[in-house]
DNA sequence: GCTTGAACCTACAGCGACTGGAGGTTGCAC
DNA sequence: GTGCAACCTCCAGTCGCTGTAGGTTCAAGC
């Protein structure tokens, strides 16, 4: 019971380097609820086995593609659950692409705006600042589309 | 002394209605020191003028387009010194559009992920559901990029 | 003059997802 | 037995707001 089972013993230092988190982040997962509480050491230490991994990877994995742990929460929920129908899971993962998505589109928009901003400095003093000038611009004449605030709250993480 | 001036009169209210930002929002930026403290009235209640428009309009207008409010402290510094060169501006843009054109790069590889992830549910059951299997799988076996972790710390917010 | 209700005031807690530090204990190698 | 790295808990800070509690002021209507 060693090569997928659950003993392995591993520190959380060897954990965070396994999966390359760190220390921190692991007991804040577990302080949350995403990570069990794993056994201690007779000196109170975490010991961590084969399961923990698995499940810290499977989080981190979610966090690289941007999912909050709220959505990784509801992913580990389900992964525990094969019979059930894969619907959730995959309206949680189209739920992020568009999010994503739509990120990428305010970014772009925001693109545009300042490479006209720079394009357009001709490195001559402050008082003729074409930068300077558009953020000034009461009335936005300057920018490509007149409200480029975005509707929703803010592009967040990912 | 109303057209371009500085009295005009404007309470809290008015002025974060003018400028579309929220009276939460104009209190916070007083107290980092974005905004100069205002003159009272005598009921204690802020009052502002046309400078004040002016500066907050700045800020937001510079907070739309992603600047951080750092940034943004030293862009309103150097607007209020017409005859210094305009290259510190510039650099502050110019890394502005780098942080964005870097987030934007970070996010299509994410888009491309998640495609890949939903494209291939077969609206099965969770034990066969794609979504689920990329995640848990610890060798990153199925994604583009091995490792889609960003190398800067995260793409914040714009 | 009085009442009502909206808008204002200060001060502080909370968001998301960590990160870093203080101050103390344990584990392991030499 | 001695050092020091890694561990422990708890708490504050990041960024840019937003929301709430509990109280005061303002302007309009009667």
């Amino acid at each position: 019971m060693n090569a997928s089972g659950r003993a392995l013993g591993l520190s959380i230092g060897q954990l965070a380097k396994a999966t390359g988190s760190k220390v921190q982040t692991i007991r804040y997962y577990e302080q949350l609820g995403l990570m069990p509480a794993p056994e201690r050491s007779q000196g109170n230490q975490r010991i961590y086995g084969a399961r923990h991994e698995r499940r810290l990877a499977f989080i981190r994995h979610g966090r690289e593609l941007g999912f909050p742990l709220d959505a990784i929460r509801q992913l580990l929920s389900l992964a525990d659950q094969p019979d059930r129908p894969c619907a959730e899971a995959d309206a949680i993962a189209q739920e992020q692409l568009a999010a994503v998505r739509s990120k990428i589109a305010r970014l772009r928009a925001l693109e545009d705006e300042l490479e006209r901003m720079v394009a357009c400095c001709a490195s001559g003093t402050i008082g003729d600042c074409h930068v300077i000038e558009v953020l000034a611009d009461l009335s936005h004449q300057h920018c490509l589309t007149p409200d480029h605030r975005g509707q929703d709250s803010e592009f967040g993480d990912a």
